[in-house]
DNA sequence: TCACGAATAT
DNA sequence: CATATTCGTG
């Protein structure tokens, strides 16, 4: 459940610490039960032939922390690559998987720690930001970082999401990767990875567009570029500041959250939102194919690599 | 110099 | 395919 959080703030850039955030509402260290107490009682354990080794120590608490510990930090690092058989990877992938499946929506976008390039963020407008969080670089150890090669970048439906929901709020003009990037607001996010994806978007946008219909099919199939009317519907303006940062917490005009989406393996049933500022009227969102094997699906499931830890959203 | 985005490359 | 990288352009 929530260890993804934010033990991965190797360098929060642009983000405001979400530690603040998932801090509120949360409970008060003495009114949380220690993990080292029994919580049933022994004869009741005994009466249902369970475990007979509840009583944990501290150190065994302790311990049990590093290693969630050691498996949330475990990217870094081209370790990976040698370490890489690990079971770290699969460890974690696979809980992403399950608990990806049941619902849980927003709570982590994210994306792997190390960050190569991502040193320069602070640009126009920016004064504050930046800095304070910046440093930190958890394991300063092996270089890391820049020079880094990350892993590719899976947009897992939640990322695809939020994704979704920002493009749709910034107009189509307000639509590019920068800002996009920034809005969205996920850690170790590039705006090359963005860029990427805004342009697979973006094509599968027009694909749609020019109706299926291909009514005179054969010839004369680029006849039609029209479709042109494009608008914004959402006012984009807002919001935008376009620059540095902003961190987001105030703006976000659209509900973060909302969870439950019925689109889940549905084959080509439903589709996700669809961008309300592209052109006109919109191509929704797309989606391949229908398969559950191993593909990823615009719309809902991927069932992919490293599934971020998280962070992000306000 | 920087960011876009189309074209290419993995 | 899905992403990443390159590279001409404004």
């Amino acid at each position: 459940m929530g260890e993804e959080v934010s033990l991965t703030d190797y360098e929060s850039s642009g983000g405001n610490d979400d530690r603040l955030l998932w801090e509120v509402g949360l409970p008060d260290v003495d009114d949380l039960t220690p993990l080292n107490m029994q919580l049933i009682p022994s004869e009741l354990a005994s009466a249902f032939r369970i475990s007979p080794e509840m009583s944990k120590t501290m150190t065994d608490v302790n311990r049990a922390s590093q290693n969630t510990f050691s498996s949330l930090q475990r990217w870094h690092s081209q370790d990976m690559a040698s370490m890489n058989n690990s079971n770290f990877k699969t460890f974690s992938y696979e809980r992403s998987r399950e608990e990806t499946v049941t619902e849980r929506d927003e709570t982590d976008l994210i994306r792997e720690g190390s960050d190569p390039r991502k040193l320069r963020r602070v640009e126009s407008g920016g004064t504050e930001e930046a800095d304070s969080s910046l440093c930190n670089e958890n394991f300063a150890d092996d270089s890391s970082a820049k020079t880094l090669k990350r892993p590719r970048l899976v947009w897992t439906p939640q990322l695809h999401k939020r994704f979704i929901e920002v493009v749709a709020h910034l107009g189509i003009k307000g639509a590019v990767p920068k800002t996009i990037m920034q809005l969205m607001n996920v850690e170790g996010l590039t705006r090359e990875n963005v860029a990427s994806h805004l342009q697979k978007y973006r094509l599968y946008t027009k694909r749609m567009q020019p109706n299926e219909g291909p009514s005179s099919s054969d010839h004369l199939l680029t006849s039609t570029p029209a479709t042109e009317s494009m608008r914004e519907s959402s006012e984009s303006g807002h919001l935008r500041n376009t620059n540095g940062h902003m961190a987001m917490p105030t703006l976000m005009p659209y509900q973060p959250q909302m969870v439950a989406m019925p689109m889940m393996g549905m084959p080509n049933g439903g589709h996700v939102g669809m961008p309300v500022g592209y052109g006109g009227g919109p191509p929704l969102g797309f989606h391949h194919h229908y398969n559950m094997v191993q593909q990823r699906d615009w719309s809902g499931n991927n069932f992919g690599y490293y599934h971020p830890v998280a962070s992000n959203d306000k």
